[in-house]
DNA sequence: AACTAGTTTAAACACCTGTTTAAAATAGCG
DNA sequence: CGCTATTTTAAACAGGTGTTTAAACTAGTT
């Protein structure tokens, strides 16, 4: 294998697991047993290296989930919401064929990036692939077009954070879950109960906009 | 003001800002002009300094969740899901007048507490504060009492990760909203918005275990 | 005024960070 | 083989990290 395979290798799982900031250069080398310039010489940059590994994962992602979502909108009858996330759920799990856990690992990543860096990598995301979101806006819109663009912003985006969030900690949850109700749980079963949430979520009655009442 | 104080208001701007991790005690001292040497002095060390930054928040917040949400339970009627997330409301707003901006950087703490330093705030706050969800737990299960509370767990944790991944970069999005729909919103706006979202996550209705099928 | 306990200060500590350098090793090719 | 281009290596770089030290300073009390 090659030394920028063996370097992305080992350093996406430290990414996903301590966050950029919390992982050093001399822990992924040294894991991926190669030289410690070998980052800067291969990708430049610690910062380079970040976006070669979110790019690895977007690459691989982004084309299969843009042919599900447009097979979702150009079918004859309308799409329910919980069929436009389903289409989430083949794109992603395929990640875990690509390499072992790269589901999870890169949902983990997702997170971090969008907390970690200031936001740096949300910014990268968003101009690089901004496909992926404005063909999600767009399917969201056939499923529930009374949603206004404002509104399906904002539900779009708390989506983000429920799976995201969920993901970054999942291996934690899914610990505490066998525990607690002594029910196994993998990655795809998380997701299995995230869709109904979100696409519950997503749906919700519109609401006008009144002041808070503070309770 | 003291000197501890002094830092423990620096430091919750830039925890919430950075990250803990992206965070080092010079900026924190040189923000609160105090001495380098104040933050060991005072706290003992670093790790001690963000659990007194959470705990200040948490002492403040948690026992107004409490009477709130048992206020909820001890009702007439049963409570919808919609008013037991409505009662967060009230004294998630309150962190506003404790201390400015207290909300945002508060929950943005929490966000980063779940993210950065591997889990070891979530361990912090469930041993410290555990009768906020447990409190949680028992009025959704009035709400909604077919629940199971294996799937109640989950929801909650859905929720928490929609809540604190949003306003883990709420500046941001309020930001990106203003630019484009031109609709002025603060921080309580999205709270608004929030909570139909996850309400109606919550009362999704109940999905049989099926196993996946990969679309 | 003198002693004490609490606090603040500047300096140093040992260690870790990303990056660069120049020499050594390797591979590809005529 | 000999030459070239690519890659790997160990070492050093400049700067940042949390923490500790011992001296200086500040009240408060007798």
């Amino acid at each position: 294998m090659s030394t920028k395979n063996k370097i992305l290798d080992a350093a996406d799982v430290l990414f996903a697991n301590k966050g950029f900031n919390g992982t050093s250069l001399r822990e992924i080398t040294s894991q991926a047993n190669v030289n410690l310039a070998a980052v800067n010489y291969h990708f430049g940059s610690k910062k380079e290296l970040i976006k070669a590994v979110m790019s690895r994962y977007m690459d691989e992602l982004s084309p299969r989930l843009e042919s599900a979502l447009s097979l979702i909108c150009q079918a004859e009858l309308k799409p329910t919401l919980h069929e436009v996330f389903s289409a989430f759920i083949g794109p992603l799990l395929h990640l875990n064929e690509f390499k072992e856990n790269g589901t999870s690992t890169f949902l983990q990543l997702l997170g971090r990036g969008y907390t970690d860096s200031q936001g740096f990598l949300r910014w990268f995301l968003t101009t690089q692939y901004p496909d992926v979101f404005t063909n999600f806006t767009k399917a969201v819109n056939i499923a529930y077009p009374e949603l206004s663009a404002e509104e399906i912003f904002w539900r779009l985006h708390f989506t983000m954070g429920t799976i995201v969030f969920t993901m970054s900690s999942s291996e934690a949850l899914i610990d505490i879950a066998q525990n607690d109700f002594d029910n196994k749980l993998d990655i795809a079963g998380v997701i299995e109960r995230v869709i109904p949430y979100v696409a519950a979520g997503v749906g919700a009655p519109i609401t006008k906009n009144e002041p808070l009442s503070l309770v």
